[in-house]
DNA sequence: TGTACATCAGTGAACGCGCGTTCACTGATGTAC
DNA sequence: TGTACATCAGTGAACGCGCGTTCACTGATGTAC
């Protein structure tokens, strides 16, 4: 929640950190109503042209005003990018926290895990703007730290959770499994917010059906595989998905 | 190639296609320079940074002169988007019509799709401004039908594929796997391409094992599977991914 | 092979608009005494 | 409980810039004869 001031590309010197937070309460109404009305403008005219001076138009301030708090645009989609990721991890931390992961069939992981990618895309769609938020955290390399740092805390925990329960695995092979299974999720999601011509439910199970096979194989396989070739690498040949950039949570 | 006018949302009346195409060959090296220019510019301001102006003069063109062929950036996204995907798909259709399909081994199925999958990265990391193109591509809701478009043709043209050798399969079931075979590796390289922190050849080696899980249990279902969830559904409950919109292709 | 001419290709200069940003300022809030 | 005052919060008005776009025009190309 703090500042994690993290630059990518682009040129130097932009921060787009907020400046100010809000001390008094009427500021802090005044910045919720930025940000509320940034969603809906969103929404209704996309990224690219959502402009601090129409923000301030329809939230009835004046540009300094904005100013006092969001250097820019991208200030804003910052946040909201943050509250979105922060919504989305929280139902995934709760899931497998309750034991989401755990599953005796196949059909029964399946079922799981479509409960809880149903549940994201559900908060997603609700989120006035989210998905061009959604858009804006991908499209914009500025802010693409909000989102791959999402994607690496929740394939942590989750790494985390799977080590308790299998020991004997090599912990880089299973971070990087959650990593691309976490990584895979977040496109699966946005395939069905993106195209509105496919079918939700049978995408969604149909993703969760290739994750869970997938994490099926890589939690059991001393239980001896189908075919085996040989020559090429005996034990499971992963290594370390990324050095993933440490973040500063104070 | 020709005009596959289509429009998702944002204002009406805003054709993003080509206008002119250019008939003598001093203008086909001005179209050419053009989509040459706007790829280097991509690379080095990003997309929104971009420019009709700024193209423009990079060429040594007057606006006029550009605006004769492009009625605006998105027209010249659109054509390096259609060029991308065009020689992404051709990589893809070539890999599948020799047999990339083909695997005794689970293994052998994973080194092929490796091969693929890298060489797919290879060429947009080729192409200036390729990254940049795709992120145009999905954060701009007018660009979006091309990238579908190409996910929709390859997973097609792999569904009619499977469905020659094992044509007791539901043709319904096999394109809803196809489909999000191809969006997740799509999703996949552009993991890979976005976040240089990730190891190319592991998360690669990862997402085709994935990959080639599925495949091989969708196209393998009467061999016993070792569970099967009883109560819900008996047959691969898998009906129709999307109506995917008819193709003008003339 | 030569040339007149219709069409194609690109120029030069300017426009209005909305963007991001800043100035000096007024009004609101909350707290020290 | 009252009030003086430092700080916080927001105003009004304006700026320069670069964008998309258009005008009437000149120059280049290729082909019909």
């Amino acid at each position: 929640m703090a500042n994690k001031a993290s630059k990518s590309e682009e040129q130097p010197g932009v921060s787009f950190d907020t400046k100010l937070r809000p001390s008094q309460t009427r500021a802090r109404h005044t910045f919720e109503m930025i940000l509320a009305v940034a969603g809906e403008l969103l929404a209704e005219v996309g990224f690219e042209r959502l402009s601090t001076n129409l923000v301030c138009e329809r939230a009835g301030l004046t540009p300094p005003a904005l100013y006092r708090y969001f250097p820019n645009k991208y200030a804003i989609l910052s946040e909201l990018g943050r509250r979105l990721m922060l919504a989305q991890d929280r139902v995934v931390f709760d899931w497998i926290n309750a034991g989401g992961l755990e599953a005796e069939t196949l059909e029964e992981a399946i079922a799981k895990y479509e409960r809880v990618n149903l549940e994201v895309n559900r908060i997603t769609k609700e989120i006035p703007g989210g998905v061009w938020i959604l858009r804006a955290l991908r499209a914009v390399p500025m802010l693409q730290d909000i989102r791959t740092g999402s994607s690496d805390l929740v394939a942590r925990h989750a790494a985390d959770y799977v080590m308790k329960r299998h020991p004997k695995l090599n912990p880089e092979d299973v971070y990087a499994a959650t990593r691309v299974i976490t990584e895979l999720t977040y496109a699966a999601s946005e395939m069905v917010l993106e195209q509105p011509e496919v079918d939700e439910a049978l995408v969604t199970r149909e993703v969760c059906r290739m994750m869970a096979l997938y994490y099926a194989h890589i939690t059991a396989p001393p239980a001896a595989p189908a075919k085996r070739a040989r020559g090429r690498k005996a034990k499971s040949p992963v290594k370390r998905v990324g050095k993933a950039k440490p973040r500063k949570t104070s």
